[in-house]
RNA sequence: GGCCAGGUAGCUCAGUUGGUACGAGCGACCGACUGAAAAUCGGUAGGUCGGCGGUUCGACCCCGCCCCUGGCCA
């Protein structure tokens, strides 16, 4: 059987499933069992300092095991898909030479495919997109969008007026000079050994946990983490400042609303980011799910894990 | 007890000299998603316009009474 892309039998386990459904303790048991390393693959956890906020486990609770792609960058630098594909595909390499398995874990639908699916980005160039985006702010996304659909109908359908995909479209069309519809995705894995899991819950289930992880969250001084993370420069960056709770509390230390309201505004916000985050995984067939609260579930997982690979320790 | 303001979509609020509510934002539901993604964009569903009665060809908008909320006065 041709295996192009892996140099490895070791599988890519991939946890996914909405905010506060308990994937990170399924991921430590997951680890453990296959003599796993976790790679973390939320967005915001790679933030140093942003802790009670992005709900990042504590060191003390990772059961000595290893985890990567957190706090690895400072609170005022981007960091975009691109980067964390590369950075994760790294580590998962590292992993595997060293005959570790790959856990990873994280609620960003964008951030698992781009990593496990196959995808080269066309690459960009920061003068064309400022150019683009300066464009943008002028005249408007209907305007914009009128000039894609002059290079690329297809893409002009699909994006509608995104102002912000429609700039990425028209640098990728400038830089390539093919059509931005034409590196469409294709929904296949880049190594064939990889896995995903997904955690189910019942949505009103889920809307109690997270009602209580927000409370627990200001309850452990969220607020007081916002205000240091702010002297540090929270403000001045472009991915970090708006994480869920994080923008409501910096509101709120601005006066604009008061704390009560700020975790309230918290709590749906991050309730509305689950049922996205959904929409991401209930379209994907290739997902094994499991119950949230399955008193089988490691075994169920570790099942599917099983199928498509030797995992050592297992 | 009196005076004033207000009771319109789940929430906050627009709106009409009386002619079938143009509603908006947020939320909800659904969808998109490839270099900011915990971002961004799109679609759909929600209202007997506080209650009862009256005036009128016709009332959410006029009149009366009542209920509720907030404020002021006593």
């Amino acid at each position: 059987m041709p295996q192009p892309f892996n140099t490895s039998e070791i599988p890519i386990v991939a946890l996914v499933g909405p905010t506060a459904s308990g994937k990170t303790a399924l991921s430590l048991d997951l680890a453990t069992a296959l003599h796993g390393e976790v790679v973390n693959t939320d967005a915001m956890q790679v933030y140093r300092g942003m802790d009670i906020g992005t709900a990042k486990l504590p060191l003390a609770h990772r059961r000595g095991i290893p985890h990567h792609l957190l706090d690895t960058l400072d609170i005022r630098d981007v960091a975009t898909v691109s980067d964390f594909q590369g950075w994760a595909r790294t580590a998962i390499a590292e992993l595997r030479a060293r005959a570790v398995t790959p856990v990873l874990v994280g609620g960003s639908g964008l951030y698992t495919r781009v990593i496990l699916d196959q995808f080269d980005f066309p690459g960009t160039d920061t003068a064309v997109r400022e150019r683009l985006e300066a464009e943008l702010e002028q005249v408007g996304a209907t305007a914009m969008n009128a000039r894609l659909r002059a290079l690329d109908p297809v893409a002009a359908d699909r994006i509608g007026e995104n102002g912000r995909r429609i700039v990425r479209a028209l640098e990728v069309i400038e830089l390539t000079g093919e059509p931005y519809s034409a590196r469409l995705p294709v929904q296949e894995y880049a190594d064939p050994h990889t896995v995903q899991i997904g955690v189910s819950i019942d949505p009103a289930i889920l809307e109690d946990r997270i009602r209580q992880r927000v409370q627990e969250m200001f309850d452990e001084g969220f607020v007081a983490e916002v205000e240091e993370l702010l002297a540090r420069g929270l403000a001045e960056g472009r991915t970090a400042r708006v994480a869920i709770g994080y923008r409501q509390v910096m509101a709120a230390l601005a006066g604009e609303m008061s704390f009560d309201e700020a975790q309230e505004r918290t709590f749906v916000a991050t309730r509305k980011f689950s049922r996205k985050q959904m929409a991401w995984w209930r379209a994907d067939p290739r997902i094994t799910w499991v119950e949230y609260d399955d008193p089988d579930r490691v075994a169920k997982a570790l099942a599917a894990v099983r199928k498509i690979g030797q995992a050592p320790g297992s």
